[in-house]
DNA sequence: CGTTAGTTTGAGAGGACTCAAAGTCTGTGG
DNA sequence: CCACAGACTTTGAGTCCTCTCAAACTAACG
C-alpha cells in the first residue's frame, strides 16, 4: 500500500492546495524511508537532499557546540524538517537530524522538486509556499526569543506544543528553549506551585 | 533615463542569473520610487507590496514594542528590505520602514511577481532564490544572536557592516544589537581602549 | 541491586538591565 | 555668531536573571 498519496494531500492541505494532477506528480517523487528509534537520518558532514515529511515519529534536529549537544528544533506527525542550509546551498550540513522514535518520513528530494517546479506551475507555487512558511516561523522565532524569559519561553511551549514534553527528554527540552537544565528545572518548580 | 534595467541585472546578480528575456521582464516590473530623509516608506497598518530593493540610500525597518522604538534592521545600497509577514500574508505590517537619508527604491510588486512567475520559470526560481537567502540569513542570525555577548555582537557589526556606524545613530544600532543605549555606551569604551 | 544518566537543589558569579544624573552635540532663533 | 533647548551619549549604582560548578537525589535498565 503506497500512502504517498495521502501524504502529497496532507502537504497540499498544509502549504498550497493542488489540482489533481499535480498532486499525482508531487506523490510520485515523495521517497518513503523508515528510522529507527535513535537512528541517524542525516549524519555529521552529509550533504541534505530532502525536505523530509514527519508522517509518523519524533524526530530531532540538533549540532554540537563547544561539546555540547544542542537541540534546534524537534518535529513530529505533520512537520516538516528543513536543514535549511545544507538543502539550499548543498552542501555538508552542520545540523544532524536524529529519530527519537521510529519514524516514518516522506522525503521531498531537491532535484526531483526543482525539476517538477520547472514543468508545473503549480508544484513551483507550492514550493514557495513552503519557504515562505519556513520564514515567517524562523521571523516570529527570533522575535519572540528575543522578549521572552526563560518562564515565558517555557509556558509558551507547554501551551502550544505539550506533546514534546511527553516525547523528549527535559535535558532536550531545556536546550531547545535556550536554557540550561537547571534554569528548566527552576522554571517547572516555581510554574508547579 | 530609466535604470530598471540596470537594477534588474544587479537582482540577477545577487540573486539568480537570468537570460536576457528574463532580465526584460523583471525590468518592466520594477516600480522606481523615491524618499526623502525622514519618510515613511511603509507606515503602520499599510499592507507590503513590494520587495525594496535599496538603489541608492539608507533605510531602516523597526517597530514599537512597550513603547519603544525598536530597529530590526538596516538596509543601504545593494539590500533587499521585506516586510516578511506583511508580504507573504499580504496582510497589515508590524515593521515600519523609514528612510533614513534620501533613498532610491525599486519595488518588486507582490502580484507582479506571482504573475511573471507564472509565465516565466527563471524568474520563478528568481524569486525562490530571494526567499532562500532570506532564509539562510535569518538561521545564521538566530544563532549568532544565541551565542554572543553585547561585545562580540558589536564587534561583528563594526567588522561586517561598518557602513551602519557612519549612517544611523547610535541608539538604534543598540537597539539593532539587542543591548540599550548604556550597554553600548560601555562595549565601546571598551574596545577603544 | 548497582551503575549511569537524568533531574533537582544550592551557592556564588557575571552580564546586561533599569533608573538617575552628568556631559556632549547640534541646529535654530535671536 | 552665539546661546540655549532638546536629543544623544556616557557614567554610576544597584538589581535581576541566568549561568556555572558542585553535590544530592531519582529513575531506568541490565
Amino acid at each position: 500500500m503506497d500512502k504517498r498519496r495521502d501524504v502529497a494531500r496532507d502537504l497540499a492541505r498544509i502549504y498550497q492546495t493542488l489540482p489533481t494532477e499535480s498532486l499525482d506528480r508531487l506523490s510520485e517523487i515523495l521517497v518513503p524511508m523508515k528510522f529507527a528509534k535513535g537512528e541517524q537520518i542525516l549524519k555529521e558532514g552529509e550533504v541534505c537532499r530532502y525536505m523530509y515529511y514527519v508522517y509518523r515519529g519524533f524526530v530531532r534536529q540538533y549540532y554540537f557546540k563547544n561539546g555540547k549537544d544542542l537541540t534546534e528544533h524537534f518535529s513530529y506527525e505533520g512537520k516538516m524538517v528543513i536543514c535549511i542550509e545544507s538543502f539550499f546551498k548543498q552542501e555538508p550540513t552542520r545540523l544532524l537530524v536524529e529519530a527519537q522514535e521510529n519514524t516514518w518520513i516522506y522525503g521531498l528530494p531537491y532535484l526531483a522538486l526543482e525539476e517538477l517546479s520547472k514543468e508545473d506551475y503549480n508544484i513551483a507555487v507550492f514550493y514557495r509556499k513552503i519557504l515562505e512558511v519556513s520564514l515567517i516561523d524562523s521571523q516570529i522565532k527570533a522575535d519572540l526569543q528575543r522578549f521572552e524569559s526563560a518562564q515565558d519561553r517555557y509556558r509558551r511551549l507547554i501551551a502550544n506544543q505539550p506533546e514534546i514534553f511527553r516525547r523528549a527528554a527535559l535535558n532536550q527540552i531545556a536546550s531547545f528553549l535556550q536554557m540550561t537544565p537547571e534554569t528548566l528545572s527552576r522554571v517547572r518548580a516555581q510554574i508547579i506551585e
